[in-house]
DNA sequence: TTGTAGGCGTTATCAA
DNA sequence: TTGATAACGCCTACAA
């Protein structure tokens, strides 16, 4: 059984002290460059790594990052987290910090959970996701002076912290102006329940594109309701019934997309002509030929960590935020992929 | 600032030693139960959480589990992956471990990011996913004595390890039943190149429900390719343009489904009659309403950590396993989601 | 430029 | 049943 390799064995092999091995790893420059040289083959050839736990002894930082998984609520919508964690991971491992994984079923449970991984395992900051109006946790944080970076915007309370978020607006101004560049003109939203910031922020796109285009605005062609499939498609089964029905949707996820195209192409008698956008697009809008708005990802995750690891580095202290720097936001653009149902 | 809470503080508090509140946590029964509670108490009242970084020092127990969170290759299967990691994450909470995430390019990085985690975070065991023939780092850890477990059978070598799996040959049989009960007599089964474990698996279940309805046996219908829609459109294309075409199709999974159905929908001239089953229930399935085989992902998950934690306890010194106890296996039945294609 | 001493929070060992 | 002491691996002073 291979002893374990610590900073002594690595100092006695290179014939210096612990203290010139920790210096070649914290502080290269005070180290003359032949003995940095002869340490670090030390290293190498024995296959040392410093532990974070004793490090971490010493420095108060664990080099780990947390962010929740959620439990898969759609199955449509959820691959999103999925691909935003992929890149959350990549990114932290490039910046030399792990990211460790939670559930919550709640906010009070998620509250729970950083006190949780806090208190025992130290960790350097988190990763929100999906924030909404009055978020109690980003307050909780923040009294404790915890890092964090959100991923989604804060939406009413005027709390400055990092965030990156997505465009929504100008995602659903994109999938507006397509149709209409396709020549449709009565064009309907149908997103979620006002009060959601995401949904709000989505419906206003779809508005700014119909004014810029001189297009009318019609209550009735502006529709909320809960996300989902079969949500989707009783709305657009009541849209197709108006007098004047619209030629196409605006939708604010792909659920409620699909939703959509399954009520037209079952509208009685023989289905109706429908086009449809959805918003994410997920795996399922790829599959079944459903033009829909792109988000950035792997970028968002990219600059969480960046926003998220400057932070950590300015604040080695873990205390409370140092009042010079004003935290930085980042909004990215969404893209359109434009499809052909198949 | 408030202090950081040690277990000195706690001593402090409840007027013993160190040691005492030590073994309140560790060893309960060998302190008197009015110490016991009192030790308790100031537990409670001081909000103290053991440290894992200096419990690990002295135990080398890091109460930490990697898993492997992997690019979404295909984007529809990706989900599957997203509810494993989920469950368990949920069950290691409880059995009080945290899971850790890590991505790799391949088999070599990944061995290489077993190396750094074990190296730096001192990582308790690993779930591995996706096992193929011939895996390298079932030997790696193996020969490490590092504990894991994986999700997937071992599909050649006769390592020895504890693995969780689903039944794949009992699915496949599922839905080909199902297809016979719907009076299908010539039912193709549309795979993976022979070779891919899993793969030769689900194939063997759809040959097993044919012999046991003495349905014959066809070779052009039975037919592989890669993973993908269009893959799965393009064989199915093929398919229909037999002399004897298959009314039904069985695949491997909801990718080579829904490429399937896309190809009937589309064939010349008006389409073509084709009931089609997949694999997995990935979210797409359940949007387009295909009928495919579901595998008890969250259960999986649970086996795994049960198998594992197992495996932890057993094994305090971290040292080769004990030979006395044979690894478990756990095999897993999937079951089938029936629908109507909307 | 390099080496020595001490301590981070915990638990194992041993003595009281 | 409880308490003192040492040690896990590392880093930050400080001294040489």
């Amino acid at each position: 059984m291979p002893e374990k390799v610590t900073i002594a064995t690595v100092a006695r092999h290179a014939q210096v002290s612990r203290q010139t091995v920790s210096n070649v790893l914290n502080s290269p420059h005070l180290v003359r460059e032949e003995t940095r040289e002869r340490v670090r083959d030390a290293i190498a050839t024995l296959g040392y790594r410093v532990s974070q736990a004793a490090r971490q002894m010493r420095t108060g930082r664990s080099k780990l990052l947390a962010a929740r998984i959620e439990p898969t609520r759609d199955g449509i919508n959820g691959s999103v987290l999925d691909r935003f964690l992929h890149g959350l991971t990549e990114t932290a491992e490039a910046a030399g910090y792990r990211v460790l994984l939670y559930t919550a079923g709640d906010r009070a449970a998620e509250i729970a959970a950083y006190d949780d991984l806090l208190g025992a395992y130290d960790l350097d900051g988190f990763v929100l996701t999906g924030t909404d109006h009055g978020d109690v946790r980003t307050a909780w944080l923040a009294e404790r002076g915890v890092p964090f970076v959100t991923f989604g915007r804060p939406w009413d309370s005027p709390e400055r912290h990092p965030w990156v978020d997505v465009d929504g607006a100008a995602g659903a101004a994109q999938a507006t102006r397509h149709l209409i560049g396709a020549g449709h003109r009565r064009i309907a939203f149908v997103g979620w329940p006002a009060g959601s910031g995401v949904g709000d922020d989505r419906r206003s796109g779809w508005l700014a594109a119909l004014r810029e285009a001189d297009l009318p605005y019609a209550d009735e062609l502006d529709r909320r309701t809960v996300d989902g499939i079969t949500e989707g498609a009783a709305v657009t089964r009541d849209l197709l019934a108006l007098a004047e029905p619209p030629t196409a949707l605006v939708c604010a996820s792909d659920s409620l997309a699909i939703g959509a195209l399954q009520a037209a192409r079952t509208y009685p008698p023989n289905g109706r002509d429908l086009a449809v956008t959805g918003f994410d697009d997920t795996p399922v809008a790829q599959a079944i030929g459903l033009t829909s708005v792109s988000q950035p990802l792997g970028q968002a995750a990219a600059r969480c960590i960046e926003l998220l690891t400057a932070l950590l580095d300015g604040d080695v202290s873990g205390g409370p935020r140092a009042a010079g720097q004003p935290p930085s936001q980042v909004l990215l653009r969404p893209s359109l992929v434009i499809r052909q149902p198949a």
